[in-house]
DNA sequence: GTCGATTGGTTAGATTTCTAAGTAATGGCC
DNA sequence: GGCCATTACTTAGAAATCTAACCAATCGAC
């Protein structure tokens, strides 16, 4: 808590000169997820799922027959490691892929009784890891931390993307 | 349609049934933690320098002669993992990696001047990122997410260790 | 001294993910 | 109909990280 004036150029020095890693959004945010999601593993391993399929699992059981691009940009995974995951998950019995009659390049990915049967063993166990992270936290404090990670996030994402109307392409600039 | 029922089990049946990514504490963690990686890293690679490398050179500039275990432990790197990002280092020449003369066992990590110079590289362009994702919003609010950060993770990490029933090792609370 | 346990570091193998390039199906345009 | 750009998916190759098993040096007990 700086009471002082001046916060502007006071805060900027700071954090350009001390740099622990406790004050590391960076770090912090690796941290913590590394954590949530080596818990998220073990306890959903047992059931031979990855933790990319659990995220395919997720949205499949919202949301039955998407087509594998619109399942990957859903939970922002890049296509070639849909591929994987999602071959593993109808070795596994979970899915089935089958290509659109409409549209032959189009692969939809529905669930299977067993993929939808997942969800009692599987749900829970994620629900748990979420209490552990947020024991002690309020709905408030948790409802907070979702929207300012969600804010970062939109932040970055409109960053990432020119998205102006005239810009020429960034080229990569060589240090 | 759940009406009549008390507020406690609907909201814990709604947290069971519906699942929306955009609420999940672990997919906004996971989804924030990958855009902010790789942003850092396309900023940080023209150096040649990997995200690992990142972290040790950022726990270097602070404190030097770290044995390569005591480094690995700080950013909570696994040792082989380590052993690959320290060696790449120092080919790069930013680290020497030199046994100690007291107990052989022990590598001592230190910079060399390029290693050092690199923070005046890096730096700036980490910093670029951290005021990427937390524009508009407050010092207040930035303090806010680092400590519910912080927060979830202590939780977690508690939760791992086996917590000996009576005496619980107190977590270093850093306020 | 020497045996065994512990500590610090290394190697090996597997997993997950990414980027880049390739193939197949569709639709617009002449 | 034939050509070309776009779309949807696939394959190939590389990077980073993890777990498990393995050397090597140190320390304590005898």
């Amino acid at each position: 808590m700086v009471a002082g004036m001046s916060k502007r150029i006071v805060a900027d020095t700071a954090r350009a000169l001390a740099l622990p890693l406790e004050q590391s959004l960076g770090f912090q945010l690796r941290d913590l997820n590394r954590a949530m999601q080596r818990a998220l593993q073990i306890r959903i391993q047992p059931s031979g799922a990855t933790l990319g399929a659990w995220y395919f699992l997720r949205v499949l059981w919202e949301e039955e027959s998407l087509t594998q691009r619109e399942l990957a940009s859903r939970i922002g995974m890049q296509e070639p490691t849909a591929v994987i995951a999602l071959r593993g998950m109808e070795e596994a019995g979970w899915i089935s892929r089958d290509r659109s009659a409409e549209d032959r390049r189009k692969v939809h990915i529905r669930l299977t009784p067993a993929g939808r049967a997942l969800r009692e063993t599987l749900l829970p166990r994620a629900r748990e890891v979420i209490g552990l992270a947020t024991q002690g936290m309020t709905e408030a404090e948790i409802a907070t931390l979702l929207a300012l990670l969600r804010r970062a996030r939109a932040n970055l994402a409109a960053a990432a993307t020119p998205a102006t109307r005239e810009a020429p392409p960034p080229p990569p600039r060589s240090g």
